[in-house]
DNA sequence: TTGATATATTCCTGATATGGAATATACTCC
DNA sequence: GGAGTATATTCCATATCAGGAATATATCAA
């Protein structure tokens, strides 16, 4: 990918299970070291570093030394960027009157009547 | 990875900063032809369909016939799911006391259902 | 120092994604 | 039917990634 070796795309970073996974582990412990995530990940230490390393350079966790072993922790914070972009759609699906009242901003701008929609949330299975 | 072609990941979907851009686009709108959106992005239309395929099978777009042309509208609940982990991770940046409590919950909430989607953090080590 | 442990890094390979170009399909209009 | 428009699909080339294996680096222990 086109990205700076030292600052990774979050939403690439945890588009990964596995990392999302090691964010989940992370989460309930203040500094774990790697071994740890070998353990529950079960996956070799190698794979586990690697993750750990993109996770590091996408801002989402944070390193420890504590003598021969590095000390891993969560920073939730990194999470923002996603939080905040999810959260301008949460009203397009959270509620028939917040869905209502997001797209009456839209139609204001417009104020037609008669305007026929269907965009709803609902799943349309698209059959080939 | 190894995805089911009609089946593609929410979080690999929205981790294109294209996909994200059109999903953007198609939030202001209720159905928009494929020429549009290639207008609007200045991509060529053969990657712009590629992209809404990736969206279509990730559930975040439905298509619509109208004629020759296909009309494509997001559809916002396919971003629940990233929703939903993103906001368990949310407390942890939203402040400390929120912080505690959060891990209250999520241990509770463990106990109490055994239902994990993919998107879940996993086990979490009860002894810390 | 020697050996063991903890972690990171490099090299390799297979799988996959992206954009470009060309082509195929489907529909509309004449 | 034939031309033109709208969109999808295929093929290609390049790039990247995930995991495996081996190795390198750093630290601890005796």
């Amino acid at each position: 990918m086109s990205h700076d070796a030292l600052t990774l795309d979050v939403f690439e970073a945890i588009a990964e299970p596995r990392r999302r996974e090691i964010i989940g582990l992370l989460a309930g412990r203040q500094a774990t070291p790697v071994n740890d995530l070998v353990d529950s990940l079960r996956l070799p230490q190698p794979a586990v570093s690697k993750h750990l390393g993109v996770l590091r350079r996408a801002g989402l966790v944070t390193v420890q030394k504590d003598g021969q072993r590095r000390l891993y922790a969560l920073n939730a914070a990194g999470l923002k960027p996603v939080h905040d972009w999810i959260r301008t759609y949460e009203r397009y699906w959270s509620g028939q009157l917040d869905r209502i009242k997001a797209r009456a901003e839209r139609v204001a701008a417009q104020k037609r009547a008669g305007e026929s929609d269907e965009s709803a949330p609902h799943k349309t299975d698209p059959a080939e």
